[in-house]
Order: C-alpha cells, then sequence, then structure tokens
DNA sequence: AAACTGACTAATA
DNA sequence: CTATTAGCCAGTT
C-alpha cells in the first residue's frame, strides 16, 4: 500500500503516535484518524501493511483488551511478547487493563 | 461490474 | 457468558 490510500497514511500517523506501554483500541484509532466508526478500516489497514516502514502495530488491540485474533496463530504470541515488554500487564484470561493502559 | 473477504464495535436478546 | 445484526471500506477474485 502507498499513498494512494490517504485513510491508511492517516490510521498509519496515528498508530505509529501510540507511545511505548499504552495500547489503543481500533475505534479509538480510528477517531483519532478522524474517521470514526471506521474501527474495521483500521484493522484492514495494519493487515496490508507490509512491513518496510517501522510501525508499532501491537499497540492496537480490540475493544475488549484482547489481542484480536489472525491468519496466523503464532502472531498473537508475539504481540503480547512485544507489549509485556513495554509494561503492558495480562491477566490469566489474556485481557489487559484498558483503563489503565489505554492511551489517552 | 458484482461478489467475497477481513487485525472491529456497539447494541440487543 | 455467547449469538446475531448492522454499519464501515479497500483489495481480490
Amino acid at each position: 500500500m502507498d499513498q494512494r490510500s490517504s485513510r491508511y497514511a492517516r490510521i498509519f500517523s496515528v498508530v505509529r503516535a501510540i507511545p511505548p506501554g499504552r495500547v489503543a483500541t481500533y475505534g479509538q484509532v480510528a477517531e483519532m484518524a478522524g474517521y470514526p466508526g471506521h474501527a474495521r478500516q483500521v484493522g484492514y489497514a495494519l493487515a496490508a501493511y507490509d512491513g518496510d516502514e517501522a510501525l508499532p502495530w501491537q499497540r492496537v488491540v480490540n475493544a475488549q483488551g484482547r489481542v484480536s485474533p489472525r491468519a496466523e496463530p503464532e502472531s498473537e504470541e508475539i504481540q503480547r511478547n512485544l507489549l509485556r515488554a513495554e509494561g503492558i500487564v495480562f491477566d490469566s484470561t489474556g485481557r489487559l487493563d484498558l483503563e489503565r493502559f489505554r492511551w489517552a
């Protein structure tokens, strides 16, 4: 993907702005990017991410404070690993405290 | 051009 | 707690 999709560009911009040790929900990113209600589009944007540019995609979780399942089952563990390394704590059910870690 | 497919969410039952 | 419904949009077939 490239600049053709201005939507994606703005979404990535917001994701890149999430500070370490914090997380944001898809809906939150969409809203901050200027697309309220387009939470799904945020997920699609990340799914289309090649890996070229630096992007902390792991800091984006769903509204339940959980890592959304995707094609690769192992990537879920990778994501939680990255977040734990930043100080995020998951409970026994694999859920994190949004009230505490959510990026305002 | 039409149909399918997904890293989502909030509301309702 | 699970299931269903409806909004949303871009890339692929």
